[in-house]
DNA sequence: CCTTAGCACTCTCTGGACGAGAGTGCTAAG
DNA sequence: CTTAGCACTCTCGTCCAGAGAGTGCTAAGG
């Protein structure tokens, strides 16, 4: 990819065009261009460089006569070189660290759900989130808690403060008092083991755990997959479908968006593959490798939980704003880190007083 | 409403044309019919009845040299008269079974987003689901469980089964011996309480509890909006957009599916009001209130969760599959209302027995 | 009286023609 | 290098004609 320049005018003229083509989803004529004010010269200097710009690869023309349109190149040039990510208010700060705070001690599946959610709505796009595996985050310990009847409620906790929880039954007489020991020996046996493990380690102690002990603990064993595992439906999440129909370049054809969802795993391979570097990375268009996505843009951020990284972001249109959109999503992810680190605790107590504002 | 009256080769053409029209969603034309072999009879006659059909307004002409497409009236005789609710195959009814009987012991979000998405994929289309309000869910009893540090995770179980839990942080000196005694206090005054109540209970007896027990309390009933309300977001779930995409009657514009979703509120009043009667309600274009209901038709179905109903149902063109769906949408709704009944726990722990198949 | 074959009729759909409008590219002057 | 002026090109909407689909009607047959 060559490395394009530009004078400054140029690029005032090729921002003013981006940012004209988002707000109007129309192609930007000379005149327009001139009625920003972003140039005091005539429309006709304009139209000459707009031909240099159209020469560049970054605008070009639907037909002879039409006004120009951004090219994919040209939103990668105003993307790296001309926006400003922007950031959000103090407003809108606040609410999203709250509610992503709100969600912290959940399990793995609400937090993803309920990010995606939030960021759509503040994005006004549809969001994508994938949960990290899971895998490999640690376990901290195991609790066993008897509820009533024969029912027993088994928690894990993390060591990056989530909670994965659940039911199963046991008869009364069948557990005895040896609730308390089993997970006592349980959390022995998993306490910094990965979630992955889990299972496997249980099953291997297992045999040596005299009764009734042992008889708790293969229950809890076959509980062991809604315990420790993440389904693959749950590592996928969307949220905010209505706002892609919303844009009228997708009003005509929506059958095509239909496409994008099907494919769940392909798109979660998508999304990670951008995001693995760290920091909020931008895919345009024609960049992205799946056919279905090649007039839709994707930002993306990645976040860690435990050992491993979750990924989320938003898709639209190409036409969509850059500068508002990585602000989002970095700031998301910025919080997700902060939240989830292993120093995550102080940050998620501190969040009550930071409603009482800055004045350290 | 006047009773429509038809002879029995007039409903088998209507059938035919409605059966037809759902298979390929264009007007069928008389020789269509003709071609079904669902009446012996050439396609002059066909369209003589056609024309009858049409007088009643069962059917309509979208211009005077096209075929016939049913009208909103006619999709109501069929399923009011002709159609027959489509029973679903074992596999079918096991696989729903199972994935319902594994998110029984959840939250009720977890509950209902999950039957929205099994909802979806077997229908092929939008569903949507409104979780009862859970207020009047009767709280059996509340545990309280000490985590790591200074995390402590509440579980509230209810009488139908469910369970709902909360982290909250309190200092390990501030919490001494007291964890149990709290819960057994906050278990004595909140059994048998609707969970609307919980939180205004709890603020009333508190003052006359002793230090330290009463400090444990007062953080619970902090924490309690998160363990006792059910946020107006979580009471509405959709799932399966993208099937909607996939009609060609809304490929064009499918812009105003959008709206929609805009007012949730609104939509989950229009499928309470319909399911309220219980039984499956299926509602067709014109009859639903909501303007941009007016071209789709809903299939609804209630259960019951503790003393209140919830409502699920699907939502697609009035070019839908009554029969199979109505089957779906019934059958789903059996199973959560025995597995939220009183008795439910029985049904639940049966499921594992279910699978060794019917020998008794 | 009901059914059916035959035929004229009506309406949509597609493609081409045409004028209006928008916006450019070019040229020549400042 | 910038700009005013003008010719040029392309889209979009409308209009029109021909083809095709499917009906409504009529008259003959059972």
């Amino acid at each position: 990819m060559k490395k394009v320049e530009l004078t400054d005018r140029e690029e005032r003229i090729l921002r003013s065009i981006i940012e004209c083509h988002i707000k109007t989803a129309k192609p930007v004529s000379s005149s327009a261009v001139v009625r920003n004010r972003s140039v005091p010269v005539s429309s006709a200097t304009v139209r000459n460089v707009m031909r240099s710009l159209e020469d560049k690869g970054l605008i070009l023309q639907p037909h002879t006569s039409a006004g120009r349109v951004p090219t994919d190149s040209g939103y990668r040039y105003y993307v790296d070189n001309v926006m400003e990510p922007r950031d959000l208010t103090d407003q809108e700060r606040a609410d999203l660290e709250g509610g992503i705070v709100g969600l912290a001690t959940g399990d793995l599946g609400a937090v993803v759900a309920g990010v995606s959610r939030m960021m759509s709505d503040f994005a006004r796009q549809l969001a994508v989130t994938v949960a990290p595996s899971g895998e490999r985050e640690l376990i901290e310990q195991v609790k066993l808690v008897s509820l009533e009847a024969d029912r027993i409620l088994a928690v894990a906790t993390t060591r990056a403060g989530l909670t994965r929880s659940a039911v199963f039954e046991l008869g009364r007489d069948e557990v005895g008092g040896s609730l308390a020991d089993a997970a006592a020996l349980v959390t022995e046996w998993l306490s910094g083991t990965p979630v992955g493990d889990a299972e496997r380690t249980m099953k291997t102690r297992l045999s040596a755990v005299p009764e009734p002990t042992r008889r708790v603990i293969a229950a809890l064993l076959e509980t062991s997959p809604r315990l420790f595992r993440l389904r693959g439906v749950e590592r996928v999440h969307y949220e905010g479908a209505r706002y892609i129909l919303r844009h009228p370049e997708f009003s005509h054809s929506a059958a095509f968006i239909g496409e994008i969802f099907d494919d769940e795993e392909a798109l979660a391979e998508l999304v990670k593959g951008r995001a693995e570097r760290g920091g909020v990375s931008v895919t345009i268009g024609e960049e992205n490798p799946k056919k279905e996505m090649k007039r839709m843009s994707l930002v993306v951020g990645s976040y860690r939980i435990g050992g491993t990284f979750g990924q989320m972001g938003v898709i639209g249109p190409t036409r969509m704003r850059y500068g508002r959109l990585v602000g989002l999503v970095d700031y998301i992810s910025e919080i997700m880190d902060e939240l989830f680190s292993e120093g995550g605790r102080r940050t998620r107590r501190s969040s009550d007083e930071a409603a009482d504002g800055d004045r350290g």
